[in-house]
DNA sequence: CCTACTTAAACAAGAGTCTTTCATATTTAC
DNA sequence: GTAAATATGAAAGACTCTTGTTTAAGTAGG
């Protein structure tokens, strides 16, 4: 329970938090707009800036000749962004990817590896390890480490079960990297991190309600409701492809249709989607049926959560989103067709990369509410 | 968005919120027992007592003998819950029903009323209205009113579809009744209000995710998520008995068993399951057998929206509730069987007096939020 | 080049809240 | 009756905020 009463210093505190928040925004900013930003006094801000300058966490920055004004100039300042980093690495069935940026969220580097999906164990943590340490900018200067990955993830960072990759399950994936990096490191569902990095700059910004539908491989969810990520109970929400046999099914129409079109090739659930939208892409009917099928299975299970949910949009991830309106389309339709309140639907714009993308953020967020409010 | 800067006097709204909040929780306390648990100084608590006496919040009343220990005995206050009541009402399609209780949230009185579901919508109003005068105490005294009702309900209290009640929809009950009642209502829907009841006083009392499910007449679900009600994006969250076909088939095996064994009598899905449970009571095998598929049916629609949410528990409430071991044990052994992580299944024990009493908790909830909080 | 104007910064004074500390009051236990 | 325990009440001191005034640093125009 939040502590809800303090003393004098806490007025500091949230006054202090509230304009850090201004300054996390990005923006160059004077202090009298930062007082009137953060309904303050000029002195007060002023005060709470000198702290945030002494604590490099604010800098100092000429505006350039560009906004002189009439008066004397205002000292402007900005976050001071790099004055640390964090990485975001997505750890896939067949590739790791790390994505590091600095801490007004600018991306500094990006990274990849191919791995395979039954690569043992003990690689696949080395291989990660190996991916995190050649981000690392500066080591003094790293904030934060975000590992996403396939799987349940519980609290404390292990992989409690991962059907994507065998391999991973029953691995303290927290525990391995903290012995390495002597930082914060979280990890989370990769699921959630991709609805969190469509919510910070893809198509779900300024939303509130969101279901994010993973097509590729495999099928998952995630859920983002009332403006927070939604965890479960067991950190488990989302874990759909296993048992919910109506996703499942939805692939059987695309595998026949590659099984039938092109024998020769033994394709999985993905690559025989993939095959059919570049086909029905091409102007094959027989293609275009297939995906229009496997669409509306999809459909029919997001029925069942968007009915109980409501939520105002559904976006569609993963490597079949570049499918774009292919998938799209038949999927909107039957949402209106059989929903109360059809959510808007479209297709993710971030690529492979929503999952980094997402763990950046997840980092960013860890920093806002630990360092940057309890240190404050 | 809510204003995180302020000045000196927010301290002290603060502090306020803080003792108010244990005032709130209905213990008579001292000002020592204040003071620590709010986390302030003795002579702070004072003060904010002293406030909160002259605005009559708060009451103060003499421990009794009981409590006598060594030294000089201490003032003792608790909240002045007698200062105000509030009443709840729950208008479903054949009753209607108040509750009112003061701001502690006792109970001071139940009134029901028989209605008719094909009742003309403007002698509905007019029935709710009397209902609600006849519950006042002390027109002076009241403090909100809060209407839960079938049906899509909007922020403004406007009944915007109703299913269970055809009549009903359009109404803008929130406004039709504000003409009469010069304090603040609140319309809103059953299921939700209901679910709210179970995490006060019922069986979800503590969890913070839960899945309500109401069975009776009709099919719908009440999602308390993070400790939150969640309401969706059109306030149609839960709505699913239209078009899920799922639930709706599931009342087939129950009225197929009710024709079966007593041809003579028309049933409602509500009352056919009614009638087989009571069959299966009384050792009917049968109807036992009609009354588990009833059940597995329920879970299996369960199951899809179990699986994205990863809920603590599942209540089952509504008319059919009273079931209890019947219908609650065949859907805890599906979800076990079906889903990864099974949440606990229990049947509500509130009856059907859950949808008022999660009325009264809203009103309680509304004054807290503004009364208590913005006039402090 | 100098003056007037405009805007920002720096400083000082005053008010509100909280905490700590000390003296006082009231009751029980022995 | 005295000592111990607990509560009350008042005073002093610290922290933060705000308002108001003065000083500083530029631009605009003659």
């Amino acid at each position: 329970m939040r502590q809800e009463s303090g003393d004098a210093s806490l007025l500091r505190r949230l006054n202090s938090a509230a304009i850090l928040r201004i300054l996390r925004g990005g923006e160059v900013v004077t202090l009298t707009e930062l007082a009137r930003a953060a309904r303050v006094s000029r002195p007060t801000a002023e005060g709470i800036v000198e702290d945030l300058l002494a604590k490099e966490w604010a800098e100092e920055c000429d505006g350039g000749p560009a906004d002189r004004q009439r008066g004397r100039p205002a000292r402007r300042f900005r976050f001071h962004g790099s004055a640390g980093h964090v990485i975001g690495v997505d750890v896939g069935g067949y590739k790791l990817l790390a994505v590091t940026a600095d801490l007004n969220g600018e991306i500094l580097a990006t990274r990849r590896v191919a791995v395979s999906p039954d690569m043992p164990q003990a690689d696949r943590i080395g291989a990660v390890a190996a991916l995190v340490e050649e981000s690392v900018v500066d080591r003094a200067k790293l904030a934060a480490v975000v590992v996403g990955t396939t799987g349940v993830v519980d609290e404390t960072g292990r992989v409690v079960k991962s059907v994507a990759i065998p391999e991973w399950t029953g691995v303290h994936l927290q525990a391995e990297l903290a012995g390495l990096i002597p930082v914060p490191i979280l990890v989370e569902n990769d699921m959630r991190l991709a609805v969190l990095a469509e919510h910070w700059r893809g198509v779900a910004a300024g939303y509130r309600d969101v279901v994010y539908l993973f097509t590729g491989n495999r099928i998952g969810l995630g859920l983002l409701i009332g403006g927070r990520l939604h965890r479960g109970s067991h950190a488990a929400s989302g874990e759909i492809g296993d048992q919910s046999s109506g996703y499942r099914l939805a692939f059987r129409n695309v595998i026949d249709y590659a099984m039938s079109a092109d024998p020769g090739e033994l394709r999985s659930p993905g690559r025989a989607a993939e095959f059919a939208v570049g086909r029905a892409r091409a102007g094959d009917e027989a293609a275009a049926r297939a995906v229009e099928a496997f669409a509306t299975r999809l459909a029919e299970g997001l029925v069942t959560i968007v009915n109980p949910l409501d939520p105002e949009l559904v976006v569609v991830g993963g490597g079949l989103s570049q499918a774009g309106a292919l998938l799209v389309e038949p999927i909107q339709r039957h949402l209106n067709r059989v929903t109360l309140y059809p959510p808007e639907v479209v297709a993710s714009r971030l690529g492979n990369e929503s999952v980094a993308l997402g763990a950046v953020r997840l980092a960013l967020d860890h920093l806002d509410r630990t360092l940057f409010t309890q240190a404050l």
